[in-house]
DNA sequence: GTCTATAACGTGATAGAC
DNA sequence: GTCTATCACGTTATAGAC
């Protein structure tokens, strides 16, 4: 086991709680380590520069998302429950106030990015999408869902999709999220 | 005519184009002074604090979308235009480098807007899924378009979905957004 | 209406003691 | 590994001359 540092791994939840309530540019090193009880060089002992921090958070959803999917990736399986996972996901992530997708917040800041946090984003969205694009294929070709047009163009879509209704939601309350992921199962033929 | 300030007018479009490229926290009277070559005092002069500013942005989105819907909210109309137009513009906007859908932008720094801008967001935001609702109806009767489910879910979907993709796009590059609209037409029932 | 000058503060970041 | 102390800079914002 023998976790490299406790705070270290107290720094990243800190930061991507921060990240998903205030965007990249919304949250300081000040705000970390005030929330952690530790002094402002603590944080950067072990994140010598934003950058540094940016990086491990995607990496972070990376892993995540990676644990999440491994063995549907390497062996398939059911379609339907990975599809539902993530609705459950986005829809917890919201309830506890993470209320921004990752990928959403640092679109927004993208051009401020430094170049390896800009590339690990990219990297992060092609694993989602293809890991959506897989679920949807084996879905359609299983005959739990229905949809027309190419997989890859509908995971994008419903990833969008999901991504923009947690902004939206944040806007216009908690309901708007429900309603948008109402609709897209019954866009795939789920809801009848 | 007499518009009030061309010094005026020319802060807000360059302030709405740096929000769409850089998000609400993301640019800085200084960035709005430099670019449009006169000096930090007279932005404020015009826009006394940021929350005057933000608002006024907001304002600016309301009345270009009451400009281009006012029309067929009045008197109704062809359904498809107005859905295609929605297309158009979205593309346009990315394509000269505004990427970021403004309620994206103030949805990511939504907690650190004070509120008679959030408030006119959420106003704004509205207007947007009640206009889309009605074309989706009007289109739905006229036999256009062909979907399941309540017609403002599905505008609140389709709204998600364009802000969500141009986020995407930046990220994965221009032809995310084509792909995600083109998907969106077929879900429509537009595409076959 | 725009300018110069400046205030008060938050930011990421570093040096050096413990 | 964490601390105190500090730096250089960017930020919003204001006062007062022109």
């Amino acid at each position: 086991m023998a976790r490299l540092s406790d705070t270290r791994n107290r720094i990243i939840d800190k930061a991507a709680d921060l990240l998903m309530r205030h965007g990249y540019n919304g949250f300081s090193y000040r705000d970390i380590s005030t929330h952690l009880g530790v002094k402002n060089a603590a944080v950067h002992y072990h994140f010598p520069s934003k950058s540094d921090l940016g990086l491990a958070l995607v990496r972070e959803y990376q892993q995540v998302l990676r644990d999440q999917t491994s063995e549907f990736m390497a062996y398939g399986g059911d379609a339907l429950p990975q599809l539902e996972g993530l609705f459950r996901f986005t829809e917890q992530q919201f309830c506890n106030g993470r209320c921004i997708c990752p990928l959403g917040a640092f679109a927004v800041d993208f051009t401020d990015l430094p170049d390896e946090v800009r590339a690990a984003t990219e990297q992060f969205m092609s694993d989602s999408v293809n890991w959506l694009t897989k679920v949807l294929e084996t879905g359609r070709d299983q005959g739990e869902f229905n949809f027309e047009g190419d997989a890859g163009a509908k995971a994008l879509s419903i990833l969008a999709g999901l991504s923009g209704a947690r902004q939206m939601a944040r806007i216009h309350g908690p309901d708007v999220l429900g309603r948008i992921i109402d609709q897209t199962r019954i866009d795939l033929g789920l809801g009848a």
